[in-house]
Formats: structure tokens, sequence, C-alpha cells
DNA sequence: CGTGTAAGGAATTCTGACACG
DNA sequence: CGTGTAAGGAATTCTGACACG
């Protein structure tokens, strides 16, 4: 009944609430913040503010850690996971825009 | 990814967030629930936990209110719609159980 | 009835730092 | 490197009450 509500990229639930949710302390969820992990909203005061989207994302990195894998190697895992889904991204808006002249075309 | 997430209903926002929200004051949060029209949870120190159903919620709220509408028979709505529902839902329910014993039949 | 406000206390969050390793 | 902790301050939340209407 809303407009697209994606409940889960909103920024709405605080850090003491997170930390309950994903087990992770405070501190080790700072951290990950300063390590650029994890990218919180800011509330008017200076509250952090997460998704559940960054919750999901802390718990994968909480079992990353567990495995022993260094904020450095995530971080860059992550940012290749970001490369590649660019890519992907931009291959298909090209293929929209080629459907959108040409016709749609089977196979 | 993860199992039935169900964020909507998921109570992890405080009351400070919710009024950015809904635009309504922490006080007429906390009064409607007096008046039960909403149903916080509460953190283990006794901060209340709202879902994203009940941002919703209360902002319908917020629009009967400007409507004239009182806390009462917004009370009075809600029940009678939770009945309804609830009838639905045995009926759904009983179907089920015949289509399991009998099998589904078309039409 | 519905909402604002001041009151006092308890819990939350923030930052920068020291500690250990 | 990753995390704990004590420190001090600022912001949040809570409850019960008085006010107005």
């Amino acid at each position: 009944m809303a407009d697209i509500p994606s409940y889960k990229q909103r920024k709405v639930i605080t850090i003491g609430v997170v930390s309950e949710l994903t087990g992770l302390s405070e501190r080790q969820i700072r951290y990950y913040e300063e390590r650029k992990l994890i990218f919180p909203e800011r509330a008017p005061k200076g509250n952090r503010k997460y998704s559940f989207a960054d919750v999901e994302q802390l718990i994968d990195i909480a079992n990353k850690r567990e495995e022993g894998v260094q904020t450095y190697e995530i971080r860059q895992d992550m940012l290749r996971a970001e490369r590649k889904k660019e890519k992907r991204m931009r291959r298909d808006l090209l293929r929209g825009e080629i459907n959108a002249r040409f016709g749609i075309q089977k196979e």
C-alpha cells in the first residue's frame, strides 16, 4: 500500500539493536565502519542508523571474521563483488536500451 | 537469502525514529499505545521497539485523527477488521484441510 | 479527550584514548 | 590488527503529573 517500501534498505536501527541482532559488540560494529565495511547513516545529532541489509552484511562479516579473514580481505572481496555487480547492471541496462529501440526478440 | 526475514514485522525501531518517520510526537505515540491502538515490544531495559508495520499503522491513525476520528472509534474499527480477518483465515484454513484430504478440484 | 510540557532518573550513544598483542 | 574498557558529555527514553479544554 505504501510506495515501494524497501524496508530492508531503510536505515532506522540504532547500534544497540544491531548489536543484539548480530551478537557483535558496539565496539566491533564501529570498528567495521572505520574499516569501511559498513556505512550507517547518521541521525541529526550523530547517532548511527542501520538497515536490515546492514545487519545481514554484519552477520556475513562476523562469519568471515570467525574464519580468520581480516577486515582488509573482506573489504577487497566487497569491492570486487561490487565491480562485478556494476558490470552486470551496465550490461543489463544496455540490453534494455537495445530492446527498447529494436523490439524484444525471442532467444 | 535469510529465512523469511519479514523485516516489516520485526520490532527494532526506537520511538524517536518512529516520531521522525510518522511526524507524530513521542507523546502522541505513547498515548496511542495507552489507548491500545499500537503494541510495541519492550527492550530489556524498557525501551519501546516498533516495526515498520507499526509505523504504517501509526500513519493510518494519524490520518484518521486528522479527520477528527476519536481514538475509541479507531480502536473499534481495528477490532472489527481483526475479527473479519480471523473469520477469513479460519475459512481458508478449513478449505486447505478439505483440499488436503480430498484433493484439489478445479473450480 | 488528546496533547504539551517540566522533572528527575536511568540507559544510550558518541568520541578519543590507552591497553594488549 | 581487532577488540576491550574507563571517561565525560550529550542526547534518548521512561514514568507520573499538571495544564488546557
